[in-house]
DNA sequence: CGAGACCCTGCGAC
DNA sequence: AGTCGCAGGGTCT
């Protein structure tokens, strides 16, 4: 079989968005880069993206199972353009709200030093499957970057469901409520690939997803938490096993567009004593209810509409942190070790067209103007609104 | 409300 | 080099 690797592309300025951060600043944890390629599995594909100075580049490989690929070609790039649209968010405009917030951020004014906004240009909220989220940020409780990444990698390898290959990495997608609550035994076997105490977490909230016994706790309900007001989508996701009170404002920032909730970790605690001079005691442990109220809405005080979008700006830009193995910098990508033999594919980007070459394959070369005229014009109307 | 326990890893300090 | 202690975007009991 041979597939066509199309690439299409939009314009879109890295003030907007900046793949390598927002990829990889800990919001997400599943994306991989692969030679500057970013790759990440839907239901039913793999998204391939590509930045450079003026475009994001996107392209896809369908689920293995579908074998009419190429009367779907259309349809597809439609769908992936849609996702890229609603997963980056991207009818909220960053440049703007960058703008209010250098307004807003007493920080830089009274300090000589620059503010972090215009150093962290393109850190972006994404709009997450809210599923997805959930399980992911059960995982991040008292973790580190690294480790939630190889545990969202290999849930999607044991439970997810093969969608297909590229550059010789088999892709899966992610599990559904279902996939993780059939089996009793899913809980030891994620305790066996190193999930920890989480595992049981994982499974019961899955388990409260598909059994009779919270018939409110569905699927539906809990996408249906992107229409309801803060306080019901927080108290929704707080009798779910293994969310707390972080964990839920995670999800309501990153997949349930409550945008204005700023999640309070650590972190953000130290932030908010060390430099915006929040008035607290300097002992994390201390951290009780009233003092993670009251941090929440001193910093949505501070950025208003949008804070948890500021918050997660400053954030980046303290992680003397955005370490941990996948969280170098950008150079150290994952690297494909490229055998002595020929790579699977070959893909060389010329001016006005990027040629695809795969090993026993054809040689294909795609035009990048012509097919996406139309997106790219819509995109344009967008972004000059 | 405040303590501990909790899985597991990576890192710096000896 | 090998331990040891501790924190890592917390939550449960």
């Amino acid at each position: 079989m041979t597939i066509d690797l199309i690439w299409n592309k939009f314009p879109l300025k890295q003030v907007e968005l900046k793949l390598s951060k927002v990829l990889r600043c800990g919001q997400t944890f599943r994306w991989k880069n692969v030679n500057n390629v970013w790759s990440y599995t839907t239901k039913n594909k793999i998204i391939l993206l590509k930045q450079d100075e003026e475009y994001i580049h996107y392209s896809w490989i369908a689920s293995e199972d579908i074998r009419t690929q190429l009367k779907l070609n259309c349809h597809f790039d439609k769908e992936t353009f849609e996702f890229i649209k609603d997963y980056f968010n991207l009818p909220i405009k960053l440049e703007t709200l960058y703008e209010e917030w250098i307004e807003k951020d007493g920080l830089f004014k009274i300090s000589s030093k620059k503010s972090a906004f215009d150093q962290f240009t393109g850190i972006r909220i994404l709009r997450q499957d809210p599923w997805e989220t959930l399980i992911s940020f059960i995982c991040s409780s008292n973790n580190n970057v690294k480790r939630i990444s190889k545990m969202c990698d290999s849930i999607c390898t044991e439970f997810g469901k093969y969608i297909n290959e590229y550059n010789g990495i088999k892709y899966y997608s992610f599990p559904t409520a279902e996939d993780l609550s059939s089996n009793p035994k899913v809980e030891s076997r994620l305790r066996d690939l190193g999930f920890g105490y989480r595992a049981k977490y994982i499974y019961q909230t899955a388990l409260k997803f598909t059994s009779d016994e919270f018939p409110d706790i569905t699927l539906d309900n809990l996408y249906q938490l992107r229409t309801k007001d803060y306080e019901t989508a927080h108290q929704f996701l707080l009798q779910l096993t293994g969310v707390g009170p972080k964990v839920a404002d995670c999800i309501c920032l990153m997949a349930l567009d409550k945008h204005d909730i700023v999640p309070v970790d650590t972190h953000v605690y130290q932030i908010a004593i060390r430099d915006y001079k929040f008035k607290g005691k300097k002992d994390l442990k201390t951290m009780n209810k009233k003092t993670y109220h009251d941090i929440r809405l001193f910093f949505k005080e501070i950025f208003g509409d949008f804070a948890g979008w500021a918050q997660s700006v400053l954030f980046t830009s303290d992680l003397s942190d955005l370490n941990n193995g996948v969280n170098k910098s950008e150079e150290t990508e994952i690297k494909i070790e490229q055998k002595s033999e020929e790579p699977e594919i070959k893909i060389e980007q010329k001016p006005d067209s990027i040629v695809i070459q795969r090993k026993r394959g054809i040689i294909l070369e795609s035009p990048l103007h012509q097919e996406n005229s139309e997106i790219v014009e819509s995109t344009k109307k967008r972004s000059t609104k």
